[in-house]
RNA sequence: AACGACGGUCGUUCUGUCGCUGCCCGAAUGGGGAGAGGAAAGUCCGGACAAUAUAGAGCACCAUACUUCUUAACAGGAAGGGACUAUUUUUAGUCACAGCCAGUGCCGCAGAAAAUAACCGCUCCAUGUAUGGAGUAAGGGUGAAAAUGUGAGGUAAGAGCUCACAACGUAAGUAGUGAUACUAUACGUGGGUAAACCUUAUGGAUUGAAAGACCAAAUAUACCGGGGUUUGAGGGCUGCUCGUCCAACCCGGAGGGUAGGUCGAUAGAGCUUUAGGGUGACUUAAAGCCUAGAUAAAUGACAGAAGAUUACAGAAUCCGGCUUAUAGAUCGUCGUUUUUU
RNA sequence: GGCUCUGUAGUUCAAUGGAUAGAACAAAAGUUUCCUAAACUUUAGAUUCGGGUUCGAUUCCCGGCGGAGCUA
């Protein structure tokens, strides 16, 4: 019981490893050109063979300047994408990765040019999520 | 009282669940505490800091331009002087506010003429009586600007030609730290334009934290310059030896590769309060406080409460200013409308 | 993040501080043609915005807004 509560509040949250920082690693994901799309949400994907154990899936975020200009409305949407993945994660992607031992590379891309509530964003983003584990 | 304009100040708060970036405590699960702005923005000025360069002087280039003060410094700020505008007799606002009495250039159209002025006119003289010569700048539909204006004397006619008053400039004297002001002083007066070239005075080396320093990992010493011990494998000059050149080795330059970490980097020209100095900007002393530090980059999501879908907007080396944006609240000034006295 | 340049008709470019900002292509209308194209005739169109200097700004100066380039 009490392991299992410990994977619970662990799977709710969002760490440093978990964030795609490699230059080289961001380059070859967007190389590949795999993507699937639910308005307005674009995401890369790539897949690689887990090294370590402890390797984790990591994710980037793009919101591209063309579309907004003003840094805060660029920041907010960022961190609503971020959001909407760190509470679906577990639900969508992890459990049906837990037994394999493969991890993905995912880069989320804003298409829009609106800026759009977390409600849509969250849904968008589910359906991106569903699209990617049922492909793999 | 309502509405509008302008200016100053503040710039949502609290609770719960999940989560993010540093710091402290702990062996560890964990616990504690901190976490965007008045403009963080524009990158317009001025510095700190770092690397590189630099005998000294001049020219060129760029910036600034009333005075005194303030400051680490400034094109900022304060106080004062001057000009202009509005209102009015005292206030408010604005000002790139040195110099066309150094030189050069430019001033379309109109107008006689736009800068050593002369078309008409006025006056005198001559004769062939409607022309020529001389003088003159009072008057003339222009224009943004017409040779400083008015009056008197003077003259053939006129004219700063002379005089008085006024306007402007330079010098001198007096007052003031100074800009400047005043003067029964002296001399002078041929437009405007320096945000035209320019002159004068003062200041300025260049590049910016993706600067720069260090560590780890990784690859190949391709090429250039200098030096040369042992060994002498090999090659060129030769049939051979000697000699000499290349090469192996070392040093410097340059190139290739890797793209990860630490420092820089957050205690500072710091903030708050009190007291003193100063008209003020500001400054001095004492006490107290520690107040983001990330590196693809941290403040969010949901629910509830306070009238409530909430402005402009997100730190990236750091400070001092300037400029621009700003819902709502509040304070002050002005204007309009309504009500009451 | 830092530095530099630039803004003119729908588009590409002109214009020394001086009539009402010019040219080409495009657009619209007309002539011609059975219809279209070509040709010809005409029309409407712009100085990024706000201040300042000047008698007068596209031009000179200041500030805002937009666009482009360089720098790893």
């Amino acid at each position: 019981m009490l392991q299992e509560e410990d994977n619970l509040i662990q799977n709710y949250s969002f760490t440093k490893s978990e964030r795609l920082c490699s230059r080289k690693s961001i380059e070859s994901l967007l190389r590949e050109q795999n993507s699937h799309y639910h308005h307005p949400i674009k995401c890369y994907y790539l897949w690689e063979q887990k090294q370590k154990s402890s390797d984790q899936n990591q994710i980037a975020i793009a919101v591209p300047k063309k579309n907004f200009k003003k840094a805060v409305i660029r920041n907010r949407i960022k961190r609503r994408i971020r959001e909407a993945y760190r509470l679906n994660k577990r639900q969508f992607l992890l459990d049906n990765l837990s037994k394999s031992d493969k991890k993905v590379n995912l880069l989320f891309y804003y298409t829009s040019k609106k800026e759009h509530d977390f409600a849509l964003i969250e849904e968008a983003l589910i359906a991106v999520l569903k699209d990617l584990t049922a492909t793999q």
